[in-house]
DNA sequence: TTGTAAGCGTTATCAG
DNA sequence: CTGATAACGCTTACAA
């Protein structure tokens, strides 16, 4: 049923020749003739025979894998199509060199914490993704001082603490938000956040402020957790208000989704009454009865970046940290001039 | 700034004892005294010491993590809360044990069957699960070979070959469905399946075929790719045939939600002209204008529970293939009586 | 109770 | 060009 494992040794018994010879043929380095170089190879192939990845880490301190630290987190995790694109794009980047993804899952920060000072003493990747940065994280501060372990932050420079990092342009996308609400007439907007301590959620909070006030708009903003119920309850306030929002731009596509659900039970039409826009855009906003506005992301291709950009860094090529290109608005009909 | 790796003989020096004893002492085994113990425990502790994965993984022949292969398919992958879910399930169950979920990415049958045997033969992972089982599965061959290889698969067990398995009723869930639209005064129904090669797509099919017999209903399946795209041609196809279905089952959130998208374009009222009903519930028929009835599922524990079965599979432990119980139905808006 | 040494499967060094 | 041999860090007989 299953052959033993097939060992260099037993190779090299099988084509009568020395260990160190099937190495080196095996790896394509020179010191073997071009004839024994092809036997070996051939009875390698016969026999099944394929490197022992513990050993093969052991000898040469290389593991070919790469950790993510998954937050467990059902509420969110589930709901949103973004981690399983990311590690769709992460994954398609890696099979190319041969990487593979280890994933572990954390409760919170600091089992998280521990699971990188795990990886950086065990040896068990050759180099880690950070994600959902927050102000101050103290990930960044204790990658800082593994720099012998390659780490990729997703997220902002200005939060990454001199790591490299894959940025995207948070504040083009305020500015295309804010002006185009401004553009449709608007002059209340409003912002259901994403959770404060996240970094980029801070980034968006300043952005929003500054050109808000640059645009002569009147900006609330109120900060939730990026489920449905959180959502809810900050647009059912929102729209309480005595001087009551004409566009509301949510964090995540599952808030503004439900948002759009809040206002609709309120009698408000939208957009002739209130114009919803989402931050990240996704098969929720597109496939909706009503289409919902949103920013959009190729989040895919983020992950393949992230990807690359780890690669390059392991294999101690000279690496620079990434702004990615500023994303478009899909307009869609969630959102229109005011009535 | 970084320490350099401590290792056991560090240790060993630093306590002023020998190697072995080291090794005894951590590892909480016999043949050491209890003084010498907690010296080195205090001492490896000190020093910041943590086992090297590979020198472990090549000793004990174990790697402490399990392989899942994901299919990349970014149409379908991205769009499903399946994969997150399933994969915060695995993990959660696995950290619980000191497991890793090992990730590679394949572009089809053939790079996903590589992969596996390079896990058989290379040893990178202790275990796999085996996800959307198809008809004669080349994957249950290869690993019905290789039993030293610890399989679950996520599938019926009619699939499985003989391997350890994870299923649900599907049947069951057959029965409830086309009961309650049986109920509901339905005579004609419809389903929209996901692809054909897929095992549990068989099951239902033929389910479906039984049951709608059994009750005295006329019953159309046509199949399609659980895409957004999919969902909309075969519910039109449907809703333009001479004796239209009252009622439309569809084997995914996607589609269920695309086709109710196009009875509501096509002037059809859901559910005074059409009931629309979901396969897999999720926060998509949750959170839409029109809620979705959808038969509900709990992936991420399913997920626990695989995880539970491939570690004790590994651990040698006895194991039996596991049904889980029945789902039940969660009705929603957008399915009720015949008008 | 302790230390020595062999072995896990590679890669890499160094004689022949 | 080839074949012993050490090294990677850990576990585990086996000897002291």
């Amino acid at each position: 049923m299953s052959k033993a494992k097939v060992t260099i040794t037993d190779v090299a018994k099988a084509s009568g020749v020395s260990n160190s010879a099937v190495s080196y043929a095996l790896n394509g380095k020179p010191g073997v003739s071009q004839e024994t170089r092809e036997k070996v190879l051939k009875v390698a192939d016969q026999l099944g025979w394929r490197p022992n990845k513990a050993a093969k880490s052991l000898s040469d301190a290389r593991t070919n894998s790469v950790g993510l630290v998954l937050t467990y987190d059902p509420a969110v995790l589930s709901v949103e199509a973004f981690g399983m694109e990311l590690i769709t794009g992460l994954t398609a980047r890696l099979e190319e060199a041969g990487y593979s993804l280890l994933i572990r899952s954390s409760r919170n920060m600091r089992a998280e914490l521990d699971i990188l000072d795990d990886w950086i003493a065990s040896g068990a990747v050759d180099g880690v993704f950070l994600q959902n940065v927050e102000l101050g994280d103290p990930r960044i501060e204790l990658m800082s001082h593994h720099l012998e372990m390659p780490t990729v932050v997703m997220g902002d420079e200005s939060l990454a603490g001199g790591l490299i990092s894959l940025s995207t342009n948070e504040r083009d996308g305020v500015r295309v938000i804010a002006e185009y609400c401004a553009d449709q007439g608007h002059r209340r907007i409003a912002r259901v956040a994403g959770p404060e301590n996240l970094g980029h959620t801070f980034i968006r909070d300043n952005a929003f402020m500054e050109v808000a006030a640059r645009l002569g708009l009147q900006y609330t903003c109120l900060h939730a957790d990026y489920t449905p119920e959180g959502g809810r309850k900050c647009t059912e306030r929102l729209l309480s208000l005595p001087n009551a929002p004409t566009a509301i731009i949510y964090d995540n596509d599952v808030m503004a989704l439900t948002g759009a659900q809040v206002a609709a039970v309120r009698g408000l039409n939208v957009p002739q009454d209130l114009s919803v826009i989402s931050w990240d855009d996704s098969f929720l906003c597109e496939v909706n009865a009503l289409g919902i506005t949103a920013l959009g992301h190729n989040i895919i291709e983020r992950g393949r970046t992230a990807a690359g950009l780890l690669l390059d860094l392991i294999d101690g090529k000279p690496v620079e940290s990434v702004w990615e290109p500023q994303e478009k608005l899909v307009v869609r009909a969630s959102s229109g001039p005011l009535a």
